[in-house]
DNA sequence: CTGATGCATCGACGTTTGTCAATGCGTGTG
DNA sequence: CACACGCATTGACAAACGTCGATGCATCAG
């Protein structure tokens, strides 16, 4: 996915930018790039996924491994790993396995984009 | 914009005092307020509602009423009526009825706040 | 008053989602 | 080599979601 879309933006006020990052409220959005956008903040409609995000940017060294994340948010094994590959397919996150350990990064860029998707344009 | 005051500052919904700009990724978010982010992720991770969003934005003044949304998502009345509710219970949609018809507004205060709590803090 | 119009609500439906226990797979350790 | 450990995958199931047609409720026009 090294072909990223630039997000689009809610188009609120005048015409959005150029290419990168269009406003989801510059004007009104194709199908697509709603699509797009809305896969992205799905991925982040669930609580315990924002607290996923939330605990391994807040992680020492900025990540952390499914062992780490399972026994903070208090749910099983499996389901930790199942919605690390949502946010993983969603690009808000990477996965890098260092021997027995899977260590998980936040995508900065990806939550910048739809940081101006949102923001006023 | 007659009948009421402007919109409060910080508009989404009343959960707790901590709710406001809660950073994504500043520290470890506590449940509570991970899944008032959430809500509000959620709210956008739906094509259809993303594109409704974008819709009014666009819209002249600002505002677009369902009649105008349904014929351009393209979907039934009550879809679109249901849609509309979910954005507004979210808080990020404000809804004035005048006459026959309802008025749908972005509360752009609310779109900033989820910009806020993605950028790096 | 009567009819038409714009929306919301209701009931129903197939699909998607979140969760877990069981299991499989690769990696390091004894 | 054999075992323990960390993680992914599978299968199952209840709950939530997106969609629609039918219906109800105001509001406006005649």
């Amino acid at each position: 996915m090294a072909s990223r879309t630039a997000l689009p933006a809610l188009p609120v006020h005048p015409v959005g930018a150029a290419a990168c990052c269009a406003p989801l409220t510059g004007s009104a959005l194709d199908v697509a790039a709603a699509e797009q956008l809305a896969r992205s903040f799905k991925a982040l409609g669930d609580p315990t996924r924002v607290r996923l995000v939330s605990l391994i940017a807040a992680a020492e060294g900025g990540e952390a491994c499914i062992c780490d994340l399972t026994e903070t948010v208090g749910l099983a094994q499996p389901t930790v790993s199942h919605h690390m590959r949502l946010l993983v397919d969603a690009g808000l996150v990477t996965r890098e396995q260092r021997g027995k350990w899977a260590y998980y990064r936040i995508v900065r860029a990806a939550l910048d984009e739809l940081a101006g998707a949102l923001s006023q344009r």
